[in-house]
DNA sequence: CGGCAT
DNA sequence: CGTA
DNA sequence: GCCG
């Protein structure tokens, strides 16, 4: 059976392939290597293949024009006449079911749809740079005599050469559905004048299914200084405002998903042309000097005077507060900006070929164009998640029934909480009791079965089919909905039972999900009658918001910028800290200000766990997090200097002029501050914490082995929590990431200070079993005095050098070895790589004498003592534990440099730069003239009790620092 | 306007 | 890029 | 975001 099978299976394929070209039906690029596993007969290793892959093909409905319906009816008679008539070969039948199908898709689409207008790319660009030219080219290598449509005269329409696709993409068989491109568009013409920009720009913004835009200079006007230049990058400034402002929109339902640029630099063939990679520059150039002029002219007209930050802001090109302009910093907007040289006239003919390619690109299919997707899920939130990651939003068809019914908001998409509960198996870890090793693979298994047994059932497939079935309760909502085309997800099955059955079968068994696009506006969609309208008051974003469960910031964008994201409540209230002078603000009244708070470094000043304004510091802490979670290294850096600065003052702030004296602090500080007093809380704030991206994220982030970029990286993938990674990325997670979510809960419970003190006595007993003589401190958090800790900072040294060399080995072994130890996270060896001795990093130790110690530890820890007649298993939680050695001469240096909070840390490692030239890390400190070690705590003689205090004490003098007791160094 | 810990 |  |  198989053995039969399997050929035909091959041959629907191939003729698949040639029918969905033919008519135009996309294929997802991965269905070539899913064909394969397919038909080789390995449903299961297909299946992994597949669990990656997803939506296999999608039809697409644009040059619908170019088939006319009739003459598709009478195609499809004769196919159907073929394929019914009784034929000797079964095979034949088989093919010609192929065949059918796709011409199938294709009505259905047909039928389900409205028709959509052709793709189309603007000609714009000064006058006289060639664009006239560059369109009548355009049209006459379309071999087939062109027309102008008579409604637009400056419109032509095109189509791509035939073999330009193939001969573009030699590398590539022509069966890459990625070289799927429409064949017509149009091309639209826009006067030149400068006294006619706006018509020109107004297309940039009316066209529907805009797919780019060329803008074609003379690349012989170009030079520096000349008006050519001026005038092409003052138009070119211009456009890119305004595509800059289309995309920004959004959500705006014109905005396409992406608008790539040309800048097709004509005339190249003479030589006085200047070449692509300067134009590029040059354009720069002056596009960064007519973007501060413009900025400029701003100002002088009084509009952006400071109040009205915005908009300004709505005005200026590309990144804030970027000195120079580059092209690059449009592809925050999702614009492409691609400089490519030609020319359309010449002696040597027209040399368009990079232009071509641009286009090819351009028009390019791509999903939003699609009404049916095909693939192997099986499952919504799959579904949801394969769109969110190809930024297609579509509003589950469901959740707007619902919202129609209820009437109200309100009604989360309980989809995805669903699945949770009634999936009991999803998210579960192996556990294999003993040795506990992860299981790298098991979930992929798991994600197979679960995925087949889920096609044997139905699972939501049938609910679905239910639901659709049942008869429609009459409301308008629903009514309305039904008149929308919408975007269907079926399963493959659909394609195969249908060529099994020898008919096409309706859809209704194999529908995984229904969604409608958000593409076009339905004002009229839904009513509005739920909460006020938020941002963007748009009525359709709540409703994907809450299908997706997820507010407001389902189109929010998230580049890198710091300028892009700094939520609106940052710059809400810009005012100027107005200073009145009443008595809580008269700086006479405010307590003296101690003289450690005017030191800079925090490492100078006294700083407790505990402050009178600890309320205020929690949630500019808030804020900082939400700085590094949006990739504002610096963002962070400045919020933590300003709270290790608040976080020194010993008396609660009374006014936000009191917060100006603060080092680190000024008017953005004192404003926030004045905002705490009157609000009792930060704009800012509530807003991360109503953001359900940055919430997602803050669950990544707190993965360990997950890093802020990770976490982004995740959600990039459409993952929305962590049983989404568990589900579809568990064997692409690192090992420390697989173990950081496998003990997620347990890393963030905090451990009580008395059982940090009892793991380390532990480890100092087994340390001390190895090597009598070892003596221990515990660091970190603990050890500042906190009543709870995230993790347990033991630090080893031992009088012996000898003894500390390559001792983390051999701990960490025993401790794996009695069961304490679950899992070694990380070894680290850094002092080690050294040999020990900080020593001269320009003068390194010979080699080969066994310098190779490593000097930490990062483990999982588990106490193995509980009572055994009560449970079967160890029922103890899952502990953080880091084991640092660090030789006796350096202790001092070791202690203080796990001991003090980080902007401490940072604060040190910065004074010691300003103040001594010197290089501090946690294995010594080193001048960095010379790269020479530093013997700073060498005056300390002996080994006895109090002896690594002394140390430490020793070092901070060496320093010219006073000292600070290790609970005042609480920098947060 | 460069620098921001190692 | 992750950890400390 | 603040400092020099």
């Amino acid at each position: 059976m198989q053995v039969a099978t399997q050929p035909l299976t091959n041959l629907f394929l191939r003729a698949l392939y040639y029918n969905v070209q033919r008519l135009g039906l996309h294929i997802h690029p991965y269905l070539q290597k899913t064909i394969r596993p397919l038909s080789a007969s390995q449903p299961s290793s297909c299946s992994l293949v597949l669990g990656y892959l997803q939506l296999l093909f999608w039809s697409r409905v644009n040059d619908r024009e170019s088939v006319h319906p009739s003459a598709l009816m009478s195609s499809i008679k004769e196919w159907m006449h073929l394929v019914f008539d009784p034929s000797p070969l079964g095979l034949a039948i088989a093919i010609i079911l192929a065949l059918s199908i796709p011409i199938f898709l294709h009505t259905v689409v047909f039928r389900a749809s409205g028709l959509t207008t052709l793709p189309t790319i603007l000609l714009i660009g000064p006058s006289g740079s060639g664009k006239t030219a560059l369109l009548t080219l355009f049209e006459r290598e379309n071999k087939p005599a062109t027309t102008h449509t008579s409604q637009a005269p400056l419109t032509a329409e095109c189509s791509l050469p035939v073999d330009t696709v193939a001969a573009s993409n030699k590398y590539r068989s022509v069966n890459d559905p990625t070289n799927q491109v429409h064949k017509k568009f149009l091309l639209v013409d826009t006067p030149g004048h400068g006294k006619l920009r706006h018509h020109a720009f107004q297309n940039v913004t009316n066209t529907s299914n805009l797919r780019g835009v060329i803008f074609v200079v003379d690349a012989t006007t170009l030079g520096a200084g000349e008006e050519g230049l001026r005038e092409a990058a003052d138009y070119l400034h211009d456009l890119l405002i305004v595509m800059q402002k289309l995309m920004g929109e959004g959500k705006s339902s014109k905005a396409p998903k992406e608008l790539p640029i040309l800048i097709a630099a004509n005339k190249m063939d003479l030589f006085t042309a200047l070449p692509a990679a300067l134009v590029k520059s040059s354009l720069e150039r002056e596009i960064t000097k007519v973007r501060v002029s413009r900025s400029k002219g701003l100002l002088d007209s009084g509009v952006g005077l400071g109040d009205e930050q915005d908009e300004e802001k709505d005005d200026w090109l590309g990144e804030m507060g970027s000195e120079d302009f580059k092209f690059s910093q449009m592809e925050e907007f999702d614009i492409s900006v691609e400089v490519a040289g030609g020319n359309v006239l010449g002696a040597d003919g027209a040399s368009t070929e990079s232009w071509w390619r641009w286009k090819i690109g351009a028009l390019r299919y791509n999903i939003h164009e699609a009404e049916i997707a095909v693939g192997k899920i099986g499952r919504k939130p799959r579904v949801a998640m394969e769109l969110r990651r190809l930024k297609m939003t579509t509003i589950d068809v469901e959740s707007l029934e619902k919202e129609g019914e209820k009437k109200e908001s309100g009604a989360q998409a309980v989809s995805r909480k669903k699945r949770k509960t009634r999936d009991g198996k999803r998210g579960k870890i192996e556990i294999s009791e003993g040795k506990e090793v992860i299981n790298l693979d098991g979930s992929s298994t798991e994600d197979e079965t679960a995925s087949e047994t889920e096609s044997e059932d139905g699972g939501p497939a049938r609910k679905k089919l239910k639901s659709s079935t049942e008869p429609s309760t009459p409301s308008q909502a629903k009514k309305d909905l039904e008149k929308i085309r919408t975007f269907k997800v079926l399963k493959v099955d659909w394609y195969y039972d249908s060529v099994k059955a020898g008919k096409i079968l309706p859809m209704d068994g194999y529908l995984v999900y229904e969604g409608r696009p958000v593409q076009e506006p339905a004002q009229d969609l839904i009513s509005t009658n739920a909460s006020p309208p938020s941002r963007g008051s748009d009525i359709l974003a709540r409703a994907v918001a809450d299908a997706k469960s997820s507010p407001s910031t389902a189109y929010m964008k998230h580049g890198n910028a710091r300028y892009h994201k700094p939520t609106k409540s940052v710059t809400r209230p810009t005012h100027l800290l107005h200073q009145t002078t009443s008595e809580h603000d008269d700086p006479e009244k405010f307590p003296p200000l101690p003289d450690y708070l005017t030191k800079l470094y925090s490492c100078e000043r006294p700083t407790p766990l505990h402050s009178p304004n600890d309320e205020f510091i929690n949630l500019l802490k808030k804020i900082k997090t939400a700085r590094q979670l949006n990739s504002d290294a610096i963002g962070v850096r400045a919020y933590s200097t300003l709270i290790a600065s608040i976080a020194a003052y010993p008396y609660k702030l009374t006014s936000p002029t009191e917060v100006l004296r603060l080092p680190g602090c000024d008017q953005k500080t004192a404003l926030l501050f004045q905002q705490y007093q009157q609000t009792g809380t930060l704009a800012e704030v509530t807003d991360v914490e109503n953001d359900a991206r940055m919430k997602v994220l803050l669950d990544f982030y707190n993965i360990w082995g997950v890093g802020d970029h990770t976490a982004r990286e995740f959600y990039s993938r459409g993952w929305r929590d962590r049983d989404d990674i568990i589900e579809y990325g568990w064997e692409r997670l690192t090992r420390v990431q697989q173990i950081g979510v496998k003990y997620y809960d347990e890393f963030l419970t905090p451990i009580p200070a008395a059982e940090v003190e009892d793991i380390g006595a532990v480890v100092l007993k087994e340390a001390n079993e190895i090597i009598p003589g070892y003596q221990m401190v515990i660091v970190g958090g603990h050890r500042r005095g906190k009543p709870f800790s995230g993790d347990v900072d033991i630090m080893l040294t031992h009088p012996d050098p000898e003894a500390t060399l390559n001792f983390v080995p051999l701990i960490t072994d025993r401790l794996e070895e009695l069961g304490w130890v679950t899992n070694v996270l990380q070894h680290s060896l850094a002092n080690s790589a050294r040999g020990q001795a900080p020593v001269a990093y320009k003068s390194p130790r010979p080699s080969g004498s066994g310098f190779d110690t490593m000097d930490k530890a990062l483990v999982v820890w588990r106490d193995i003592r509980y009572d055994k007649a009560k449970h079967e298993k160890n029922p103890n939680i899952h502990r953080r534990v880091d084991i640092i050695i660090t030789p006796w001469k350096t202790a001092g240096c070791g202690i203080l440099g796990w001991s003090g909070g980080t902007t401490f840390q940072r604060d040190l490692r910065r004074y010691v730069r300003k103040v001594k030239d010197w290089k501090f890390d946690s294995s010594g400190m080193r001048d960095r003239r010379d790269g020479e070690w530093l013997d700073l705590e060498g005056s300390v003689v002996g080994w006895g009790e109090g002896k690594l205090r002394e140390k430490e004490m020793k070092v901070f003098e060496m320093c010219g620092l006073a000292w600070r007791e290790p609970w005042e160094r609480c920098t947060g």
